[in-house]
DNA sequence: GTCTATAATTGGATAGAC
DNA sequence: GTCTATCCAATTATAGAC
């Protein structure tokens, strides 16, 4: 085939195309030719439109940090809006984590930092602003940015509950606190989030202690939770 | 070379030197003629001691997730013991944190769950029965057991501080909030030891409010922080 | 802007000598 | 229990035709 009259490719169609195929198959199962394959075009096609493999993959890492919505740290500037930071946190949270969980086989390279990424600096930048903005020291509010991307990544890495072998007989004896691990995997999805609200409402409510002091005031009412 | 006096390999050597290798030059580096090489043999020597590639990944993260102290949480069902957990599960995230980090590159893969590493369910077992010990009902201790672990592992997974580029002209005039961020990377340990220690505090000051409600008594009151 | 052909490595794993 | 030799498949990337 010669060159045909309209481009087979595009950075988007490739970027789309990896990005399908990473999250089917892993990081390992992305390779110029077999990416290539699933465009209907052969390997070498690709470098038309992408340097290298490494360009590649960093354009795949902002594409996923781009579907993170963090319109909710625009307005926290605004008077009133001092306990806004705390929605806006929890709002941000699970649009962050939906966004990973999608695609688990990124988390470890996304995990790494920003780079120079454009979509992870202005989310970086969003978060960061709008901490500062509702009162927060740059300080913590550094940290707080840190310690969320901590526990989302690790949310997002791999599910807890699928972790565990549903085979009984693996903990039979040997374990005996776990002898109902094996029905873990059939909850997946319940006990993945449950863990994930739980752990972001805890982390929440010890923030706003650390502000209610940071600010003179008392300490929240917390509010009354379910005992499961 | 024919067959020596003494073995030149065992499982314990060959399992140090990958992990060595991982720590060094991340999993990719890690290839049974690479590491063969670092252990001054040749290739296929390594199948003497393990069966496939898999096998010896296996090992690694074991030995690894091994290095974990869960003794903490022997001792939790003792009477007086029911406060014991905040004190454990702290204790506990610290060595957690520390093991992983030493092996960052390891994370992704023990992140996946225990499945069937006998280090990994030993750690699950203790970490859950210490927690129900203590009084936890046992759906709230397998969320608590999900999410440190994704709090710990999110905070090993990559550091924080060195994600943002050192150099100051990555930031000026597109991310405003960002004017100091070169400044991170200077910092990387304090930041993110820091970070792990704040988010560390605040969900189990979040865990306590939850317990406190659990039992019935009154919320703590709050150990007084320094602001920053 | 896609193709074919190919360079130059590297991968996991096996067979059989010693 | 280690060696050499080998298999077969895969990788990123380039050169040059069309």
């Amino acid at each position: 085939m010669a060159r045909p009259r309209r481009p087979l490719l595009s950075r988007e169609r490739i970027v789309a195309a990896a990005l399908l195929l990473v999250d089917a198959e892993g990081l390992d199962a992305l390779s110029t030719r077999r990416l290539a394959g699933e465009l209907g075009v052969s390997g070498p096609s690709l470098y038309n439109h992408l340097a290298t493999k490494e360009e590649l993959l960093d354009a795949i890492v902002d594409t996923v940090v781009g579907e993170v919505d963090i319109s909710m740290f625009a307005t926290l500037a605004a008077p009133g809006g001092g306990v806004g930071w705390r929605a806006a946190l929890h709002a941000w949270a699970h649009s962050y984590r939906a966004a990973l969980a999608a695609h688990p086989n990124m988390v470890p390279v996304l995990a790494q930092g920003p780079g120079h990424r454009p979509n992870a600096l202005r989310l970086a930048d969003a978060v960061f602003g709008g901490l500062v903005d509702a009162g927060w020291p740059r300080g913590q509010a550094t940290r707080i940015g840190a310690l969320m991307r901590y526990f989302v990544t690790g949310s997002a890495l791999g599910s807890f509950a699928r972790g565990f072998p549903d085979d009984a007989r693996v903990y039979a004896g040997r374990y005996p606190h776990l002898s109902e691990a094996h029905l873990l995997a059939d909850h997946q999805r319940a006990i993945d989030d449950g863990a994930f609200e739980a752990g972001l409402e805890a982390l929440l409510d010890g923030l706003e202690l650390r502000y209610s002091r940071l600010v003179g005031a008392r300490p929240p009412a917390a509010a009354p939770g379910s005992a499961d």
